[in-house]
DNA sequence: AGCACGCCGACT
DNA sequence: GTCGGCGTGCTC
């Protein structure tokens, strides 16, 4: 019989790595498990926290005098995580340098993670005045915003003075979904019996006696007979009453997709190179090894349908798996192609699902009602126990790498839970990240190699205009000669163009053609871009907005002019130029909406327009065969930032891009505008080289010392005040360079690219290493002392591997 | 978050 | 001398 239990305590301020020693009451002896939720006294005041027990032990295993406090419920009847996943937080605390409540929480449904609420209660001690305060109520509820801060003083005093009492809630807001039936207790023999007392003129009774003799012992969806019948939840109230149903709840799950009807695909005949993907892969799932593999495969060579049919041999070894694509890429389209193949076995997790959803999803999964899980990031932990294949699809994205605590890496995750399972991992990608494709050339990873069409081998043309010279001729300064004419061509033909606008960083903002002055945001360090739509200026960072200003706010001149471009702008230009063009525009600002995305993509689908104007989201696995041009307005933006993947991602970006052109059996063309056309990204991306790419890319971050050849950890320290941030961030330099060997190289601290978001400073230590002994400790130590700076509004985030090096 | 402890200034 | 300010540290 365990007396003790450690527990992982979710304690919002000061968090420490290390579990808690709980009493176990004699009452939940029998029942507590390892991996179950408790709600456990914590501090002083013992409020009332969520925690997660990690061990079970028969004696106190923390030597102090003092007699740990009593587990005070459970909130589970079965374990809600198990050992691969407690060992998985473990794990993932160490490796992301994040505290390992965060960790267990990752891993359940938002809706498992408790709510806290704060209530007090009067005495029968009230003064008077304290109990008109609370006017009729026994208990109100507190809120540090709700009450002024004479009413929170003369409240503490109460408290202090025993006339209330302070009570802890911890709520639990999983929910299960329950729904109404009732079974038809009237048979042949008791109508007539039920019916002789019934008044003669009630005929909905008379119809609803009608109907259950009918439907005698059937069991009936409440809400279904309600809505046949017209009647209300209290006339069936009233039914059961007198004997004629039996009414009853029963779980169900919130799946919308559920009873959609998505028929059924059948296997395509595999090409060669398919076949033996597919081959290699399944004999990895049959002799349960933590393989790797590459799948390489251009766009448009079928790497969909290998991953389709190595899950339906993963399903015939009775195995389960996991694919994970990019959100953006979780489309209708994608998911019909799974479930029509897959049918009910498919669990779906995705951002678009109700936290309701998401919780039926996953419990779906826990019981092992779902086989194959399909799901963007966080997809990655749903609670499979007999992984067969891990599929990551479009493995260069960096959506893969979650950005706030933990910051974990999905693709790591896989490797680690393949590892666990003995089961292999299929990265998919055109355009591997380097990192992957470097593992491959090591033998590391398996590489397998898609390198024909589908539909033969029909590469588009690719026209490369340099538009420091079009410039010149050009009747725009934001469209070339060169793409007007093939715009112009394509609608001749009835065809499809997709045109991309490269826009982080480049959008349209209001400068003064007098002074210079440029609009930028009060409380980040950004220009306002202009949206036409509101007529407003709006900072993307924090969404404040202001009024279009027409005389200067520095000089007052009227000169005051629009720069740049957004997709708005060129939307306008765009009719202007080409007026037989019907434009759907795909951006941030049109796809907001839920669902606004796919509606977009499904009118551009349905010929409702003959270009599709978006920013980089377009270029993210659409497929459209009628798309014969392909444009790129501006492709050098992203080689402009602060970052040694720029290149990597321009590469990546126009490869992809570039893809889209002339799936089907027309000729594709691409056009790409660009001010550096002999860079050697666009060059390559243009050839469709990804070898020779890889190659370069490689020398490169061996020069500079980068990844794949370094690791790479990035520490941001930011605060309200510049000073504040700039000088934590030189002691940090301080203490690492104390511990980190000669071989390291630390970088900065700099202030970050965007050095200011909503008033907040931000400075940057890049710390570049291969083997250090003493830095992950150092790290560790770092994460959990920086906590007491967070009240003087100081902040220290760790990020291994990061992806991005904006802030 | 909330409570104790401890070190400085203003005060009955 | 003592009361109380809040900066600092800890919570089984």
């Amino acid at each position: 019989m365990p007396n003790y239990a450690q527990v992982i305590v979710d304690v919002k301020a000061m968090q420490t790595n290390r579990p808690y020693t709980y009493q176990i009451p004699a009452e939940l002896k029998d029942q507590i498990q390892v991996g179950m939720r408790v709600v456990v006294p914590f501090g002083k005041g013992d409020r009332k926290v969520q925690g997660f027990v990690v061990e079970l032990s028969e004696k106190v295993t923390f030597a102090d005098q003092i007699e740990p406090k009593q587990i005070e419920a459970l909130m589970d009847l079965t374990p809600v995580l198990n050992e691969e996943a407690l060992a998985l937080a473990d794990h993932l605390a160490r490796e992301t340098f994040a505290f390992k409540i965060r960790c267990l929480q990752v891993m359940l449904p938002n809706v498992m993670r408790a709510s806290y609420s704060k209530g007090l209660r009067l005495l029968p001690t009230a003064s008077s005045e304290l109990k008109q305060f609370f006017g009729a109520k026994e208990e109100l509820e507190f809120s540090a915003e709700r009450f002024s801060k004479a009413e929170q003083a003369l409240l503490r005093k109460a408290q202090k003075a025993g006339q209330l009492e302070v009570i802890y809630h911890v709520k639990d807001r999983a929910r299960v979904k329950k729904t109404k039936f009732l079974t038809s207790l009237v048979t042949r023999q008791n109508y007539a019996e039920f019916k002789a007392k019934v008044r003669k003129n009630a005929t909905k009774q008379l119809d609803l006696l009608a109907f259950l003799a009918a439907k005698s012992g059937q069991e009936l969806l409440q809400a279904q007979v309600q809505a046949q019948l017209d009647l209300t939840a209290s006339q069936l109230k009233k039914a059961s009453e007198s004997g004629w149903i039996k009414q009853f709840e029963r779980e169900t799950y919130r799946d919308p997709t559920q009873t959609k009807d998505y028929g059924q695909s059948v296997p395509k005949i595999l090409t060669a190179e398919q076949k033996n993907a597919v081959d290699q892969i399944t004999s990895a799932v049959k002799q349960a090894q933590a393989t790797t593999f590459l799948l390489q495969g251009v766009t448009g060579s079928g790497k969909t349908e290998v991953y389709l049919q190595t899950i339906a041999r993963v399903l015939e070894q009775k195995k389960q798996a996991l694919m994970l694509v990019p959100e953006i890429s979780l489309t209708p389209q994608m998911v019909a192609r799974v479930k029509a193949r897959f049918g009910k076995q498919v669990a779906l997790l995705h951002s678009a699902l109700s936290d309701g959803e998401r919780y039926d999803e996953w419990r779906r999964i826990e019981r092992g009602e779902a086989s194959v899980v399909v799901g963007a990031r966080s997809a990655i932990f749903a609670p499979l126990t007999d992984l067969g294949v891990i599929i990551i699809d479009e493995e260069h994205e960096t959506s893969y790498k979650q950005e706030d605590m933990p910051r974990y890496q999905a693709k790591e995750v896989a490797l680690w839970r393949a590892k666990y399972h003995n089961c292999p991992v299929v990265l998919g990608s055109a355009t591997p990240a380097l990192e992957t494709r470097a593992r491959a050339q090591k033998g590391l990873y398996t590489h397998l190699q898609l390198t024909k069409r589908i539909n033969g081998d029909n590469l588009p043309e690719v026209t490369l205009v340099d538009m420091r010279k079009a410039k010149l001729t050009a009747p725009d300064p934001d469209f070339s000669k060169e793409m007007l004419e093939a715009l112009a061509k394509c609608l001749q033909r009835k065809e499809q163009a997709v045109l991309m606008l490269n826009r982080r960083g480049y959008s349209a903002f209001v400068m003064c053609r007098e002074c210079g002055f440029v609009l930028k945001c009060p409380n980040c360090d950004v220009s306002l871009t202009l949206h036409m739509d509101t007529h407003s200026m709006k900072c993307h960072y924090c969404g404040h907005e202001e009024a279009i200003p027409h005389v200067c706010p520095q000089c007052h001149s009227r000169k005051i002019y629009y720069y740049g471009t957004g997709t708005q702008k060129i939307e306008e230009k765009l009719n202007q130029l080409l007026p037989d063009a019907q434009i759907l525009r795909m951006d941030v600002d049109t796809t907001r909406k839920k669902g606004a995305h796919e509606r977009i993509l499904q009118q551009f689908g349905a010929k409702q327009a003959n270009i599709l104007l978006g920013t980089q989201m377009i270029a993210k696995g659409l497929d459209f065969p009628d798309v014969t041009l392909v444009g790129v307005l501006n492709a050098d933006t992203a080689l402009e930032f602060p970052d040694y993947r720029a290149s990597e991602r321009t590469f990546q970006l126009l490869t992809q891009v570039s893809g889209r052109a002339g799936r089907a059996d027309k000729k594709g063309h691409v056009v790409i505008q660009t001010y550096n056309p002999e860079h050697y990204a666009i060059q390559l991306a243009c050839q469709q080289n990804y070898e020779r790419f890889f190659f370069q890319e490689m020398q490169l971050r061996h020069l500079n010392d980068y990844p794949p050849y370094y690791y790479t950890i990035k520490i941001t320290v930011s605060a309200e005040s510049e000073n504040l941030a700039a000088k934590e961030s030189f002691l940090i330099k301080k203490q690492l360079a104390q511990c980190l060997s000669a071989d390291a190289i630390i970088l900065g601290p700099t202030p970050s690219a965007i050095m200011r978001i909503k008033n907040r400073f931000y400075y940057q230590l890049v710390i570049k290493y291969k083997h250090e002994q003493a830095l992950e400790s150092y790290l560790e130590e770092l994460v959990i002392q920086s906590q007491r700076g967070e009240k003087k509004g100081l902040q220290v985030v760790v990020d291994r591997d990061p992806v991005n090096f904006l802030t």
